[in-house]
DNA sequence: CGTATTCTTGACTTATATCAATGTCGGTGG
DNA sequence: CCACCGACATTGATATAAGTCAAGAATACG
């Protein structure tokens, strides 16, 4: 597939980076589409490719010993995933599914070692990638530490309209669909319960929910409700 | 304060590194010792150093804007910690405290770029050392979304066992001082549970308590009773 | 159209937090 | 050296948020 130059030229990870340094890191990469449902790795398997995810969106999901499953993270246009091989690791850590029609940026992973050293700035700019991750699983781990679901909720809806929200009249649409259940694997709770608490705020005129679909009508209110201090009596 | 390059090179993170290349690592570096309690650096101040542990034990800890406290790791020696700079942050996202007397290697936060630049092997090796910590955080978010709590603390404690387990007759003694409450803050559990559960296991000889102290008697039956299926009825 | 997801909603249960009281250890200073 | 104080720990009673169980409705899809 022809890769889109000037599309990959305008994500984050490679704005300092001239032509020349730019061509040498795009040779070994392949470009590949993923229909929805579709999986890009899944966990378990040996780690040999790394990828940047051009367009559409993927949920990373990880599955328990006991076969409980969460959501890690949901990528989006412009983010590195899967280098487990960066990570010290031999196999992917969780499995990556194309919430929408998706495509994405792959390389072999044994070129990455040589890629950070021959591009120093790349480097740094991976390891700002990791550090954002670090500090979004501290927030997320004080959140379920501390807060009570309600609030988590909030939160990780307020999260999702900041990456994925798509204007539209009435508010702000979440770009891809999005179920109840993935809500729950993503706050720690079970879907009747999101159910239950996005059927309230629909009710308040905060969001307008539907089958596998979120609009976000009132942002501040939500951002209110989730910093909100819990009534003490 | 006088380095000891031995100590030093003993370390993962400097494993590979010529004594010419250590030398350069080593020459903006202080050497600082910190009594018992006191803080290294607080949460929300500005990055001015990042460190490494040499001796003794560090607990990091954040605030939550409506002030409960979490634990968010414990430092153990040979650990780079601090380093918020790297993850493109000008302050410290938590507050650093000694739980024992310890020692720590510093350096000034802008040597770190000019570092990674002229050592790829050490950002490779930092690379590798914030993954595990992204690692570690998505197995605590896996375990507080699907486990219960005396899981929960049967992990961290056998964790804890992993990384500061001093052998003893009769078990592995935690090496440092800890209370119910810091195991709780690692948890997203209260103190109060806490208690009630170590008191069972020291019912059922696992475990042997006391004041900040915690024995670990039983390491199989713990590991056991942390990976045990939820029992169906 | 019927079949399969996804979602909603109610009734009930339970794990765990909260509230409250008491106990114990260990260091400090008289 | 002993007594006292403050920090830490235990344990019981009660409350409650959220999970589980169960049934039905709405929506999408072949």
């Amino acid at each position: 597939m022809k890769l889109d130059r000037t599309v990959i030229k305008s994500l984050l990870l490679f704005d300092r980076m001239t032509d020349d340094e730019l061509d040498r890191l795009l040779l070994p990469a392949q470009s590949r589409r993923v229909p929805i449902g579709e999986a890009i790795f899944e966990q378990g398997q040996p780690a040999v490719s790394f990828f940047l995810l051009l367009h559409g969106r993927l949920k990373v999901t990880q599955v328990t010993a006991d076969g409980q499953q969460i959501i890690v993270r949901v990528v989006h246009p412009g983010d590195l995933f899967g280098f487990a091989k960066a990570l010290q690791r031999a196999d992917y850590p969780g499995t990556a599914i194309a919430a929408v029609d998706s495509v994405t940026l792959c390389w072999p992973t044994d070129v990455w070692p040589t890629f950070v050293e021959h591009n120093p700035r790349l480097a740094v700019s991976a390891m700002e990638t990791i550090g954002q991750r670090l500090e979004e699983a501290h927030v997320r781990i004080r959140e379920m530490s501390t807060q009570e679901v309600e609030k988590r909720v909030a939160h990780t809806v307020l999260r999702l309209v900041k990456k994925a929200g798509r204007p539209e009249l009435g508010g702000l649409r979440i770009d891809f669909p999005i179920s109840r259940q993935d809500i729950a694997e993503m706050t720690g709770t079970t879907l009747h319960t999101v159910s239950r608490i996005l059927s309230a705020w629909e009710g308040k005129g905060l969001i307008k929910g539907g089958r596998q679909k979120l609009l976000v009508c009132n942002v501040t209110a939500l951002e209110q409700l989730a910093s909100a201090a819990p009534e003490r009596k």
